[in-house]
DNA sequence: GTGAAAGCGCTAACAT
DNA sequence: ATGTTAGCGCTTTCAC
């Protein structure tokens, strides 16, 4: 079974390649009785166009990047699912590149961007990501890039984010209701937009409770695998150990757990916990987490969609129609037994 | 800023085309200084060779296909995560697909795949999948294709899977020694290969213990959204009631959770739960939730891993090198206080 | 060690 | 409504 292109269509049903591929394509000018000849004759053989051949002529590729730190966290794995469906819906494909927050993979990534490879990109950058002018030369050079949850504030382009000062406020003022003195913040970077918002909220809750900010009681979170989880054992067993954790990265929720379990401090007795998560079991956990939760399918669907808009656009160019969805406070028992 | 391609880095050089593209390739052919030469012209003008190009004249895409139900599942997740390492490790891309347990959009994908958008395929079926002609075709047709975790077990080609029946079994019996006399199985399919293995094992393990099997408390779950929690509440509501449950689905594990709730059936007490999971948090649900854990992370690297060897042979044929890897069954709360 | 030329499979002017 | 031609950017014979 030989492979079968244009060409070979061309020859069986005695027409140019020309017009087999206009009839592929169902244009205009070709006469119906031609189309449906065509179109039979290339389903009999089994006729696949070659990705390759119309990527290099027409250079597109239908196809798009989600970089992302990590999939293993609901709300990446939430997100691809939003993304991917508004894909699937415009017949585009999707690539998964996972940066494990190295800024150095990250720049490596989205530099072969400029191959052809993809037609549009979505990032949320890495926890070390400090300069910004890789991401920006890629825009430059006409690829579209929509920035999501962990974007780079400063960038001319379509970022759709949460409000995270509003929600960390929120969490934050929601411990100290609950009792807190001395709240922990568990913070994902200290260079993160993203986190800064989260830091500032928390912050500004404070401020508007008369409480003073204290440097110390801020942990900046590792790449390292296992590595929180010691972080976190340090925290909770200090003298002046806090009694309220807020903490911005999904994952560290269980840690936190884990540490409170081995310390014998229950939660939300001795430490209360809040936690930006979007994790389902949440509310099944022991104690039930209470959570901050962040509308994730939906923004990989603004995302995606901002993308392809961009695509449409004749000139690919972006403008900037960024978005703040709303995050969700959820409280449950480990910051308030009912 | 102009499209930098070999031609013009030919003209800049006073080379050949062909010069061009054999020193980027590293070709013993050229003279080292030469090869200095371009190389150090090629970075200064940021020349990118295109995808496309090299793509349609080498007929590679150095691109693989994921192709899985879902991604809000750990599983996967940890899965795509071990796929990825691979991948990037040998210089290849990936892409995902989900199916949402449609197999007909599973079909459409696959059948895609024969325009050489992609080298090989990792595949995860549908609960749908009933014939396999379409994959088997893509296998024909020389594109490597490795199953995982839901294989089809008549098909000539690399299958990694864990030992499901084993699992089931080992399962089924815990519960029996936590004294379940009435335990329901959630299944993901009736026509699965590893729903029919898991089903095996549950049944041999009852009749091990002289106990007898009834049809009605094997519940097939639906792939609707929000419907396996009717479906669970119905089971829990019988007057026959199971007093043990095991869900080979992971996020039926939280819909049991809930339904047990409302019913105000306390686990492990009334009913007793083990889950097909790979949650990072089931020692911290309430209670702490008795699992089956796959190495899904290991099964990711080996799919993939075997997949790369078929590409790398010249005639990406696939040796049936299936592998079984072994689950483990982590007793938690759910079956059995301590 | 380097160049010329052909062609991967498709599309899009430009004819007619 | 259909055919002719050129070319996307690269690789790879084949020649020198």
């Amino acid at each position: 079974m030989e492979k079968v292109t244009i060409k070979k269509l061309a020859e069986e049903l005695n027409l140019s390649a020309s017009t087999i591929s206009r009839a592929l394509q169902d244009s205009y000018q070709i006469g119906s009785q031609t189309k449906q000849r065509v179109l039979e004759r290339a389903a009999q053989l089994n006729y696949v166009p070659n990705y390759h051949a119309s990527g290099l002529r027409k250079k597109v590729s239908k196809t798009i990047a989600v970089v992302i730190p990590e999939v293993a966290d609901s709300f990446f794995a939430q997100a691809i699912n939003g993304i991917e469906a508004v894909a699937q819906d415009s017949g585009f494909h999707v690539l998964i590149y996972l940066t494990h927050e190295s800024s150095a993979k990250e720049q490596a990534i989205l530099k072969e961007f400029q191959n052809g490879r993809v037609d549009g990109v979505l990032l949320s950058i890495t926890a070390e990501t400090t300069h910004y002018n890789y991401i920006q030369e890629l825009i430059t050079r006409g690829i579209p890039l929509v920035l999501f949850d962990r974007v780079c504030e400063d960038m001319l382009t379509t970022k759709i984010t949460t409000n995270d000062f509003e929600s960390s406020y929120l969490a934050t003022k929601h411990l100290m209701d609950c009792g807190c003195h001395s709240i922990a913040l568990l913070s994902a970077s200290n260079s993160l937009a993203i986190s800064k918002n989260r830091l500032a909220g928390y912050k500004q809750a404070l401020t508007d409770r008369g409480r003073h900010f204290k440097e110390n009681i801020v942990v900046e979170c590792s790449k390292i695998e296992g590595k929180n989880y010691l972080l976190i054992k340090e925290l909770l067993s200090r003298p002046d150990r806090p009694d309220g954790i807020m903490a911005t990265v999904e994952k560290q929720a269980t840690s936190i757990y884990q540490v409170c379990r081995e310390l014998n401090l229950p939660i939300p007795e001795k430490v209360k916990v809040v936690g930006f998560s979007n994790l389902q079991s949440a509310a099944y956990l022991n104690p039930a987490l209470t959570t901050i939760t962040q509308p994730a399918f939906a923004m990989g669907k603004a995302a995606a969609t901002s993308l392809f808009k961009a695509l449409k656009r004749t000139n690919g160019s972006i403008v900037a129609e960024s978005q703040v969805l709303s995050s969700v406070l959820h409280v449950r028992d480990s910051t308030c037994r009912l």
